[in-house]
RNA sequence: GGGCGAGUAGCUCAAUUGGAUAGAGCAACGGCCUUCUAAGCCGUAGGUUACAGGUUCGAUCCCUGUCUCGCCUACCA
């Protein structure tokens, strides 16, 4: 609705520059006044007019606004037209109209794009390594992830959902280095660990697997570096037999390998549906490696010329690949190419992550092998396999991807862009999006709560890198935990009389709101400096400000004895009056710009923007329900229209809620 | 050395991608519960948008230079 007054907005005025002064406008720019009163859209084009027509903008603006008045008469749904400011043309709707409107339709989100669902898109997020339990920046990654996938869902789109699994890398084999020689456990006694674990339960934290793995991981690290020089290059060869047996395969410690591996990786995903966030393919490196992913990618490499064999420099006996805006000399050694084969003839993580990407893009000629792996209430999680089940879903093959990791990534993620580029897949390199966010770090101050040692330096620093490496982060579950248990004392506070198992209920979707909440509310180009008095805050811009706010709402309806969506039929019957109050039209404009902001949300690529939007929805309820008492409310007509302005705020913020993964909860 | 990101109120962050008076939340101070829930609302105070130039009707945003911080940049995986 609100998007088709804009487009007939638009429509009209590059109409009415055309006949007025033959000028072709392909965009038409139009913006939001900064406050009610002036209007709901503001256009600036008159200042874009003043120099080609040699007019004082303001002049311009007054000219097209009287155009603009005969052109859309109020049956159009346009109110006024005013020249202001310094030339700017503010607009303003037929607010009764597009309330009535809203209260029949507003329900439905609708595509952003017509041929949405045509294009296949498919987001990968998560990927943990499996060697550790998940922390605060894993967090980050799969709420953002998660976050946009539930947008592009909701805009129409048709969405895989892929976690990366890399369990044939060298943190997995530390892990095993750790068990086997640093411990000397033999496999059996590894396989009796884990059962032990297992038996402990999803709920346990002392004894975990992963938590023990995270531990362990640490140890191993500082084993490397720890001893004699001898000893130094003994653990070093030690950990490069155990990476290579983990590749090739087949043998006991690949066997090891993988039970860790898998074991870590059921504990991620139950980690991860705490929070909501579910996956529909976990595609493993160990298959990219026995399935030869690579050689076929490696023909097509050459075949297309984006490698070559390096013969002099540095480099020597390599197969390179020119970097994105690389400047070559003619006739000169790159030295700056990036090695995607070694001389001694293995492939870097590159080269694989090529050959990936091609097999995303369905642009490889292989597939994976998939089998069943983990059951959500709704719907089955495939994995990759060698050989896996005769009937399964079909992943790869998309229209767009979107690869959701950290900055740091920028650089080898710009390397398969660029590889796709070379092979001439022009579309495919367009429609990859590399969805990169700054590190989760941690404060000075929390690294210290914490037990942590932290330096005389890093104590003068904003932030501090968390470092699995070291064991150094919170862990993801610590921290719902804490979470949790803040949120539950509230509740019994607030909530006595409800039973138990309901106060938990409540506690975890408030916990979860403000954990999903705070990960969303930074843009992605911040580096979040954790804290966990920031992070456990519940007041201000917060999951459970916004929470409250519809909880809030929706114990009106209770209270009134109706429902919302009986309270916006009884306005399209009675009307919506001249809708003249701002506090009443904010909450009505905003559920109006529901889809541009769902759009801007897509095109930007940024959660934090309709984070941001149901937060000040939020705000401006809060406002509304300060200044107008509803229930009390005697002028039958206006009851009706405060009711009904509630009903939308409601429905408003339980899908904006929804698309950010955070429930309303039954009472707060 | 090169690449990417960041520098905005005491603190943590926004700013519709070049628009009107740079906005929120914390923290501080002062108010508001006999009311549909105070996880709330209202108010006060807080700014040379790192610095210097430039582009133009108009710059926190674009360009040039300088400074500060972080990350990336190995034939490791």
């Amino acid at each position: 609705m609100y998007r088709e007054v804009q487009q007939q907005l638009t429509k009209t005025v590059q109409q009415v520059l055309k006949s007025t002064w033959d000028i072709d406008l392909e965009t038409v720019p139009v913006e939001q006044p900064p406050d009610l009163s002036m209007g709901e859209f503001a256009l600036p084009v008159a200042f874009e007019l003043a120099r080609k027509l040699r007019k004082a903008p303001r002049m311009i603006a007054a000219e097209l606004a009287a155009k603009l008045r005969q052109a859309l008469t109020p049956e159009t749904g346009f109110a006024s037209f005013e020249a202001a400011g310094a030339g700017y043309i503010n607009v303003r709707v037929d607010r009764a109209g597009m309330a009535l409107a809203l209260a029949a339709d507003g329900a439905t989100t609708g595509t952003v794009d017509g041929k949405a669902a045509d294009l296949r898109i498919l987001v990968e997020h998560t990927s943990i390594n499996p060697n550790k339990a998940a922390h605060v920046g894993h967090l980050r990654n799969a709420i953002l992830g998660d976050t946009l996938v539930r947008i592009l869902r909701a805009a129409g789109y048709s969405v895989d959902v892929q976690n990366y699994i890399d369990n044939t890398g060298v943190q997995v084999a530390d892990v095993v280095v750790g068990f086997l020689h640093v411990e000397g456990k033999s496999r059996q006694e590894i396989d009796g660990l884990m059962a032990r674990c297992d038996a402990l339960g999803a709920e346990a934290r002392e004894g975990r697997f992963d938590y023990l793995c995270w531990d362990l991981y640490a140890r191993v690290s500082q084993w490397y570096s720890e001893g004699t020089e001898e000893q130094q290059r003994q653990r070093k060869a030690l950990r490069y037999e155990t990476l290579h047996a983990i590749e090739r395969g087949e043998s006991e410690v690949a066997r090891v390998a993988d039970s860790i591996s898998t074991a870590v990786l059921r504990l991620h995903l139950l980690t991860m549906q705490r929070l909501g966030i579910e996956y529909d393919f976990l595609p493993r490196e160990s298959e990219i490696l026995h399935l030869k992913f690579w050689d076929r990618a490696f023909d097509l490499l050459k075949q297309s010329g984006v490698l070559y064999h390096e013969s002099q420099g540095k480099n020597a006996g390599c197969w390179v690949m020119t970097r994105p805006d690389a400047k070559v000399t003619e006739g000169e050694t790159d030295e700056d190419a990036k090695v995607i084969v070694r001389s001694n003839g293995t492939v870097t993580y590159v080269g694989k992550d090529i050959a990936y990407h091609l097999w995303k893009f369905g642009l490889l000629g292989a597939d994976f092998g998939y089998r069943k792996f983990f059951e959500y209430p709704r719907h089955t999680c495939w994995i990759s396999s060698t050989e896996g089940d005769v009937e399964h879903p079909h992943f790869g093959g998309a229209g767009a991807i979107y690869n959701v990791i950290d900055s740091r990534q920028s650089d080898p993620q710009a390397n398969v862009v660029q590889a796709l580029r070379g092979m001439g897949h022009q579309q495919a390199a367009n429609r990859y999006t590399h969805f990169s966010y700054e590190m989760v770090a941690l404060t000075p101050r929390c690294a210290m709560e914490l037990g942590y040692h932290v330096s005389e330096e890093d104590q003068g620093r904003a932030y501090i890198e968390v470092s699995g490496r070291k064991g150094f982060g919170v862990k993801a579950d610590d921290l719902l935990d804490k979470l949790t248990a803040a949120t539950r004392s509230e509740v019994d506070a607030r909530q006595p009389e409800r039973a138990e198992a309901e106060r938990q209920m409540i506690a975890k979707q408030i916990a979860i709101g403000a954990l999903r909440y705070f990960m969303l509310k930074f843009t992605r180009g911040s580096v979040i400096a954790f804290d966990f008095k920031d992070a456990l805050s519940f007041e201000g811009e917060t999951g459970p400000y916004v929470q409250y706010t519809a909880v809030r709402a929706r114990n009106i309806f209770r209270k009134a004895e109706t429902t919302p969506e009986q309270a916006l039929e009884a306005m399209r019957e009675a009307g919506a009056g001249a809708m003249e109050d701002d506090v009443l039209w904010a909450i009505w404009l905003r559920a109006a710009r529901r889809e541009q902001a769902l759009a801007a949300t897509i095109q930007s690529a940024e959660p934090a923007t309709i984070a941001r939007h149901g937060f000040q929805l939020a705000q401006e309820f809060n406002n509304f329900y300060h200044k107008h008492h509803i229930l009390t409310e005697e002028d039958p007509a206006r009851r009706t229209l405060l009711l009904a302005t509630a009903a939308v705020a409601l429905r408003e913020l339980t899908v904006l809620l929804h698309w950010m993964g955070i429930d309303v909860p039954e009472a707060m």
